[in-house]
DNA sequence: TCGCCACGTCGTAGATGTTGGCCATCGGGC
DNA sequence: GCCCGATGGCCAACATCTACGACGTGGCGA
């Protein structure tokens, strides 16, 4: 493939005024003129490896994960994805598995290849160590919970107040026993969901018994054996809440495999949406904003870059209810549409239920065009 | 960060030295151990940026495809990173969003970052030009479909035997209007889903009249309106087809919205299991291996990576029937457990289902554990 | 009118960090 | 003594960007 030389030889100039011309430097329009025709005659790309090494800093940013197949890491890469394309830069796709020796040996890796910058989502508070990074200047955000190693920009989902409002929800209902399926209490998140739903419990309607949770791991076969044990007790939880999506698979089915379904039991989960809908039991669920939380880390991870010395930021989106299934009050037959509640404001859903996020920033007319995909 | 030079001081050797002792080439033991001490005391990593200069070829390869929020290519992304790792590569991770203009800037990308190779699902049969990649000796794999630019290898589903199968599960069901939705005429994926719902209506003890076909356009809206469009005929169908997972969603919210589920009307498509168990009325599913396509696709480009020169190859992997849901002529009130179908074959199934695909090869005792993944 | 300075433009050379080719050296076997 | 293999050092190459210096021109003051 043409080189830089090449371009210069046939545009007559030296090699430093085709980079100039490339790169916004001063050149007098006749030669840029020049060096554009070569260039388009030539075919001419700029390594971007040379580049890289040459600048000290390439033009690709890594994305740490524990496991793209979660809807939603699914929908946080896309939001990383759009912003850092919008800005010229590529993603690399990395899960851990909750691994952290695995997540060292990504870290590894975008050190290694002088990455523009790091969006994680760490394996472990203690064990993940992004100091290597900083200290090379690049820079590192952390999404759901910030590494102990150092203060570094971190976005979050408003876990306490949407927990809060989906058990608020329930009691509304008329639910008086409702449990809580959360995840470990080393995550911050689970803690978070915890409080929130626990806050619930202390206001003047709620009833007075200490409400039970199970802590499981955040994973279906988790979620299936709490809800399985829930169910066990002498005393069984009229309602559940579940803290993530994919307890919730595996509570649905603990569910089913009992035959049991509203009125008969409520149910409220975080998670996405794009299946919770057409569940029976309909899924109340607690939207977390993962396209926006990409979005937003990966925006901060361009600011940083810009201006690496300002105090690191906190950001925390807001989370929104979105009610589906029958009253318990009102017990009706045909299931009612769904209202989208945030911060106690709702507002009345038409047409069908869109597969992706709301919000993708070229999905305005009609969002399931651009989100939908084609095949499969 | 220390470089090469800094190493080969401190261990009294020269650069080449310790290249070679790095990189596997012909050193005395004594060497490589002070060579070993002094990259651990200086916490050295190779720079990949240069590496990959001097090298002409770099550790990273592009993944292509549509829409990263479709599961389809969920899992086949995580088939194929899972396979990269294994050799050392990381993935980056390019959302075409099936406009071929978005997906060129990807390829020209590819290009100029000298990757490894690139596994595209391509957005356009005809558009979609790979050549430029192939003469600078880029491997290329595509997925689903095969741009007509070049001879290549690709890696697809047995959409026609699964189309089939499918089919002729509703007829044993006892359906006799049954009525396809499918994708664009563009798609090969949709005409081979295609023929094979026509063949199983060839048969013997099929119904007579021609069955009724609606193209749609392989997302949730399309497949929502397609399935109204049917309903609203003067003879409407008494079961239905899909063929991807997105229209699928868009279907059930039809049959939501009229209130109609089997035996009233049977539903059967291709798509993911992540939640077509747990919906209403219960799905029949063509599984389709998304991730042993991933898997193979990045096999397919590390085995061109050593030998650019043989033969382009063309895999078609199985896919499997799962069937659910109460059967027809059995009205059965509590729904039966799902049964796999591979080519006719049946097994049962045990335990909840799981979220992620099987067959991760990690995951061989708790599938669920090492899918599962962790938060949110 | 001449000279100096400032500015815009351009080319040369060097730097980025690693690897592989080439050659020299050394030691052992025949 | 010769040859061969193993080992290791030097140098160049990968393709780009940028610091520095040079050059020309135009303006302005003397």
């Amino acid at each position: 493939m043409a080189n830089i030389y090449d371009v210069a030889k046939a545009a007559g100039v030296s090699p430093a005024t085709v980079s100039r011309a490339l790169n916004g430097g001063s050149v007098s329009p006749e030669r840029a003129a020049r060096v554009q025709a070569a260039c388009e005659e030539l075919g001419f790309r700029p390594n971007r490896v040379a580049r890289g090494l040459r600048r000290q800093r390439s033009d690709v940013l890594a994305l740490i994960i524990s496991d793209i197949e979660n809807p939603f890491f699914t929908a946080l890469a896309r939001g990383v994805e759009d912003v850092a394309r919008a800005s010229n830069l590529s993603v690399v796709l990395c899960n851990a598995d909750d691994n952290p020796e695995k997540e060292a040996e990504y870290l590894d890796v975008a050190l290694a290849e002088h990455m523009a910058g790091v969006v994680i989502f760490p394996a472990s508070v203690t064990e993940t160590d992004v100091t290597a990074l900083l200290d090379r200047g690049v820079p590192v955000v952390a999404v759901d919970r910030a590494p102990e190693s150092a203060a570094i920009d971190t976005v979050t989902a408003d876990d306490e107040n949407g927990a809060y409002a989906a058990t608020r929800h329930l009691l509304d209902e008329g639910y008086r026993r409702i449990a809580c399926i959360t995840g470990s209490r080393g995550s911050a998140a689970a803690m978070e969901r915890l409080r929130g739903f626990l806050r619930a419990h202390r206001e003047g309607d709620a009833p007075r018994r200490r409400p039970r949770v199970a802590y499981a791991d955040f994973r279906v076969r988790g979620g299936y054996q709490a809800m399985n044990d829930l169910l066990d007790l002498p005393e069984p939880p009229d309602a559940v809440l579940v803290t993530n999506n994919l307890m919730a698979s595996g509570a649905l089915e603990a569910l089913h495999g009992r035959g049991l379904r509203p009125p008969g039991i409520g149910l409220a989960s975080f998670g996405d949406t794009h299946w919770s809908h057409l569940v029976e039991p309909a899924l109340t669920t607690v939207h977390q904003p993962a396209y926006e939380i990409g979005r937003s880390a990966a925006e901060l991870l361009l600011q940083r870059r810009e201006a690496p010395d300002t105090a690191p930021q906190r950001l925390i989106l807001p989370t929104r209810l979105e009610v589906r299934g029958s009253s318990r009050r009102a017990a009706d037959s045909s299931p009612p549409p769904a209202r989208k509640v945030e911060t106690r404001v709702s507002h009345p859903e038409t047409g069908p239920r869109q597969w992706a996020r709301l919000g993708r920033p070229d999905a305005a007319a009609d969002s399931a065009t651009a989100a939908g995909s084609a095949a499969r």
